[in-house]
DNA sequence: GCTCGCAATGTTATACAATCACACTGAGGG
DNA sequence: CCCTCAGTGTGATTGTATAACATTGCGAGC
């Protein structure tokens, strides 16, 4: 997991800078830590409630540090005692995705945590094929060519999916 | 269904321009034969086998001019007595996406015939939350934001899933 | 003709993803 | 104290996708 993280620009508080630097293996136990300190501080500001389960949920994805399907989730939510029921798992998903802290990869049916939260952004991403790991990227949907498709036929944008597929660098390296 | 097929500009071989023309509603059993013609051909050209299961998913996808989820597609197999378990539909879309008759649109888990196949394209799709309509336009993945950012990391894109929710423009002057 | 290989299809079963329906709890607010 | 309501736990169900294996049908070469 050595590309995580990587932006193309600045970003308001990316979560773990560190990734950044190539195979050096970053604090990751601080990076969570943080995270998770962060997040409650915003909760706690907006008057959202960060229960244990969605703590739990939120703390997996930050520790993984890539994308996780709901089910893999749902058994690591078991082992900690929490409810096993498909619906402990996409609640607590639907709370941390409504409020930013965690986003759906569609073409994987899988979560991955947000790497730069409380930023009102619309992410891309790109996802590895071969490794599964998923990075982070801005995008901007009313610039270029849908932006003015979509212009010139009156279709209104309110979210956009874009995720790209490929190879990321240490596997194009192997190959 | 009004605004299917738009395309921000001049596109090769657009399977069903006149639904361009708004209210207008356009000779669909011809749209649908002309695109069967011109899929049997480049299949016969191109030394694909356009089987009588595939071509009958191709043709109700054409038919519907709108995303169908793989069980929908099956069901209408079962009727048209062909056989009726999952992997029926999945093998012959398969087919369909790989060769590019057919697009899947991840976000609705769902598949849509393709607006100018034969074109080697990256489609970007539009998706009306309301009426669950699906427009194809053009994407460019290298360029943009996106591209920057896979450049700068060494990502190698192989394909995009570009997607837009919102609301299609007779959505929008209901509201 | 016969058999081999191969692609497509059929069938059973199962894994993975998401939602519904209902009961229970526990923290405020009258 | 009772009520409300958001969050949680649980069982059941529906939808999406694949695994694994048997069968069919057709052309190439013997
Ligand atoms: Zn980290
Ligand atoms: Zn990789
Ligand atoms: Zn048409
Ligand atoms: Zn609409």
């Amino acid at each position: 997991m050595i590309w995580n993280n990587m932006t193309s620009e600045a970003t308001p508080n990316p979560v773990c800078d560190d990734a950044l630097v190539g195979f050096h293996k970053h604090d990751h136990k601080n990076c969570v830590e943080t995270a998770l300190t962060t997040a409650e501080a915003r909760c706690k500001q907006e008057g959202l409630r960060l229960t244990p389960v969605r703590r739990k949920v939120l703390e997996m994805l930050l520790q993984e540090h890539r994308a996780l399907g709901a089910y893999a989730i749902l058994d690591a939510l078991r082992e900690e005692g929490f409810g096993s029921q498909p619906p402990v798992a996409y609640r607590a998903l639907d709370f941390l995705v409504k409020n930013g802290f965690v986003h759906k990869i569609e073409r994987l049916n899988a979560f991955v945590a947000c790497s730069h939260p409380g930023a009102d952004h619309s992410p891309a991403f790109m996802i590895c094929r071969k490794c599964d790991a998923v990075a982070e990227a801005q995008s901007a949907p009313a610039k270029g060519i849908l932006g003015a498709a979509a212009r010139a036929t009156g279709f209104e944008i309110e979210r956009t999916v874009v995720e790209a597929e490929g190879l990321c660098p240490s596997c194009t390296e192997k190959a």
